[in-house]
DNA sequence: TAGTGGTCTAGACCACTGA
DNA sequence: CAGTGGTCTAGACCACTAG
């Protein structure tokens, strides 16, 4: 970071430290390296440390840099692609499972929940919540809605509740031949919960994705996954792991 | 909003007055209804304008806020769904277009798009750009990159540039038989360009939908999609229309 | 305990919109 | 023009991490 200064420009403070710090990113800080603290990089800018802010929480939406408080900031790895579009990574139990059962309760829904499975609102459905890790980070965590249509020969005296229990859920869920899923994606930011299992603050940005799994004709479990917006790039379709997408686009004319 | 004040809590002031606010929207507050000003929102709740700020930031990237500079804040309506994992709204030139090509240039794509393409770095493609509309409103920015290969029918004759130019590269490229396409989503902030063809500031959040279409055993194309994060929800598969989400997820335990 | 990022304040000025 | 949200400052204190 050769230079200090910023000239005065009609854009931004915080967005043309942004490019600064980007460029700067590229050529001259390994993947992993601490940057300076907020309070030198202010200085060395000669900007106030929420404008110097401003540019590293941009830098951090585009994965280009993770902070932790009480550690520091540091390069952040290219984005890995996480598999969402097939079955196989996302309907229970398939081989390469990186999803992990951690809780399932048995209580009424959310009202919308309830609407898009079409039982009665107050109808009581298996609450199963998985986390997804991935390169030993935790990705994602998932609530997985399945009402007890879908899993008929469950027996209540499994587990009462508990991982054991989710186990139980999914294997019985399992047995039911999936035909279709449907998903969307829109951003959302994660709550309390979520925020401590992805390992982040509340607040994070995550990219939330609602699944429907249709068999035998019904929709038989709905799911809603958060996965961390910032070391994430969600694949739909093969897998087919396209890697393009660098910092804001920029069209020379 | 009847209660002005906040208890003292051990989470910050701003998640609090996220939480607040969120609640006070969906009970007291019509879509495209216009909020009090953030200074005497500011001082209703007894915090300074920056902090409610960041509550307000919150809403607005959870898509339950719009805000525009100089007019004030509004209830923003439910996301809008948007198809994006089928061919027939991606794939150029099919029935229900709601792609509007602005723009073609024949220049050297960025390298990663080159190696992507499986072309040399410095061939030159075909650079299309699209702008979508959904219901009236801007809803994606799109880079098309089109391998000369890809469409060897187009005459030079045709246009030299601008809309008609792509107009004809889509066509021709429309001719080839597309055999499935691979997408990819991830969190990024809009470039100037993009930012003003999607009407935000520069940096606002959108989501950027990077795909690869495969068509004859070669990547036919590549294109680069920024979707507004705030009013858009991505919809993959059959454009089953799933809304679920709405804030952060709170799970009672 | 020293150093980090996270939160919060109370101001100022700017850029933009619409009457 | 008055009013809005957007940017920026210079502080202060807090929560967390690691030696």
């Amino acid at each position: 970071m050769g230079t200090t200064q910023l000239e005065s420009v009609p854009e931004p403070k915080y967005w043309h430290l942004r490019t600064v710090l980007s460029e700067a990113l590229d050529s001259e800080f390994e993947v992993g390296e601490i940057l300076p603290n907020e309070r030198d990089l202010a200085a060395r800018f000669g900007v106030a440390r929420a404008t110097l802010r401003q540019a590293l929480e941009q830098l951090e939406l585009e994965g280009r840099l993770q902070r932790r408080r009480g550690v520091g900031t540091t390069v952040a790895p290219p984005r890995v692609g996480v598999a969402v579009g097939t079955p196989d990574h996302t309907w229970p139990g398939t081989a390469d499972d990186a999803w992990q059962p951690a809780d399932c309760r048995l209580a009424a829904p959310p009202a919308a929940v309830a609407d898009a499975l079409e039982t009665d609102r107050d109808e009581p459905v298996h609450t199963v919540r998985r986390s997804r890790v991935s390169h030993g980070q935790p990705v994602a965590a998932e609530l997985l809605y399945v009402p007890p249509a879908s899993v008929p020969e469950l027996t209540a005296i499994d587990a009462p509740s508990g991982p054991a229990r989710a186990r139980a859920v999914l294997r019985e869920l399992q047995r039911g031949d999936l035909e279709r899923q449907e998903s969307a994606v829109e951003l959302g930011s994660a709550g309390a919960d979520d925020a401590k299992e992805l390992d982040r603050l509340p607040g994070a940005p995550v990219l939330v994705v609602t699944t429907r799994y249709l068999a035998g004709g019904r929709t038989a479990a709905l799911s809603v996954a958060t996965y961390r917006a910032d070391t994430c790039r969600l694949t739909f379709g093969e897998s087919g792991d396209v890697q393009i997408h660098h910092g804001p686009q920029t069209q020379a004319s």
